[in-house]
DNA sequence: AATTTATGCAACCGCGCTCAA
DNA sequence: CTTGAGCGCGGTTGCATAAAT
């Protein structure tokens, strides 16, 4: 028996290709909005809710779905996390085709990540369950050091932080003898001079209108390169503003990075950007209160004097 | 090859805000 | 002023897949 329309059976879960196909033709017809006029209409047996994250997660036609964040993306959603919390929405102004969720999830992902290399730099000596977890969590993200006190990770072949599929096996756990996390990670002021970065000052990208204004289809431009940021290139313009003579003043004195140099944010000039943002007291909720997971993205590999 | 475990992502839930009736 | 619908956001969960054993 056929039921009426305002009393179909909400369905969940995973999304049907013919749902996607009903849901776009609505789009099509009416534009992103009266979400719950789709139920009761009788098109899909969705929530509004539903259909409004769908759309906005999946088939919004600007979407880079099904590609990882790049060394870029990572570094503005860092650097917009620390200024602004958690407010994923926010900071996916910012990033061109990705959504709240998006960067809610590369952040989630990112929080275990470090919460594993968190773990396993406290117990150098891992017994076997826990190397396992320590071979998965080592990338560059740890910044071991190279030389005769560190431990090597780089297999000189990765360039971009953000494709570390397959790294796994890229690495050594910490029992082999070449391998140790770097002091600094232990370095009660190490840990504490995330709050003394200065900050981005991105701009957010304008989202362009999602639909033609004649036939409310969407249809939006790519939107332009996402911020009023040079385009670097890993590990070499990203360090332009480290010219500048002022720059070691924001680092606590006597403090040292034996390896690479932190990022700080550019103003857009190509100048280190030496703002705090005063008017956003709000701290990374990152659980970790004595070790800011941030620590680590501020250590950038650094091309040596020969290589630049 | 089979099983276990970890990971990443899609989707849901609850809460709060806005706005119109 | 109140109320309820609609929507957006952040947190959380569950599942599919990859990797390890």
């Amino acid at each position: 028996m056929e039921k009426r329309k305002d009393e179909m059976v909400i369905r969940k879960g995973p999304w049907m290709a013919e749902e996607d196909e009903i849901l776009k033709d609505y789009v099509k017809k009416y534009g992103p909005r009266d979400w719950s006029s789709i139920r009761s209409k009788g098109l899909l047996p969705r929530t509004g809710k539903s259909c409004r994250l769908r759309w906005v997660n999946k088939l919004k036609p600007d979407l880079k779905t099904g590609c990882k964040f790049s060394a870029e993306e990572e570094r503005v959603v860092i650097d917009l996390q620390a200024k602004f919390g958690n407010k994923w929405a926010r900071i996916a102004t910012y990033l061109t085709g990705r959504t709240d969720n998006d960067v809610k999830n590369f952040w989630s992902t990112r929080q275990k990540r470090l919460g594993r290399i968190r773990q396993a730099s406290s117990s150098p000596l891992p017994n076997k369950s826990q190397r396992r977890i320590e071979k998965i969590s080592v990338t560059p993200e740890t910044h071991f050091l190279e030389g005769p006190n560190f431990g090597v990770v780089s297999t000189g072949e990765e360039s971009s932080s953000s494709d570390w599929s397959g790294s796994r096996s890229k690495v050594e756990n910490f029992e082999g003898t070449k391998m140790q996390p770097i002091p600094e990670m232990t370095n009660p002021n190490f840990l504490h001079l995330e709050t003394n970065l200065p900050l981005l000052d991105y701009m957010p990208i304008e989202k362009k209108p999602c639909y033609d204004p004649l036939t409310q289809y969407p249809f939006p431009p790519l939107p332009e390169p996402s911020m009023d940021l040079p385009l670097l290139t890993e590990g070499q313009d990203l360090i332009t503003g480290l010219s500048d003579t002022n720059f070691l003043g924001v680092f606590p004195q006597g403090l040292n990075f034996p390896v690479g140099m932190p990022y700080f944010g550019f103003d857009g000039t190509g100048q280190i950007s030496g703002k705090h943002d005063r008017d956003n007291p709000v701290m990374p909720d990152n659980g970790f209160d004595d070790f800011p997971v941030d620590m680590f993205d501020y250590l950038e590999q650094l091309p040596t004097s020969s290589e630049r």
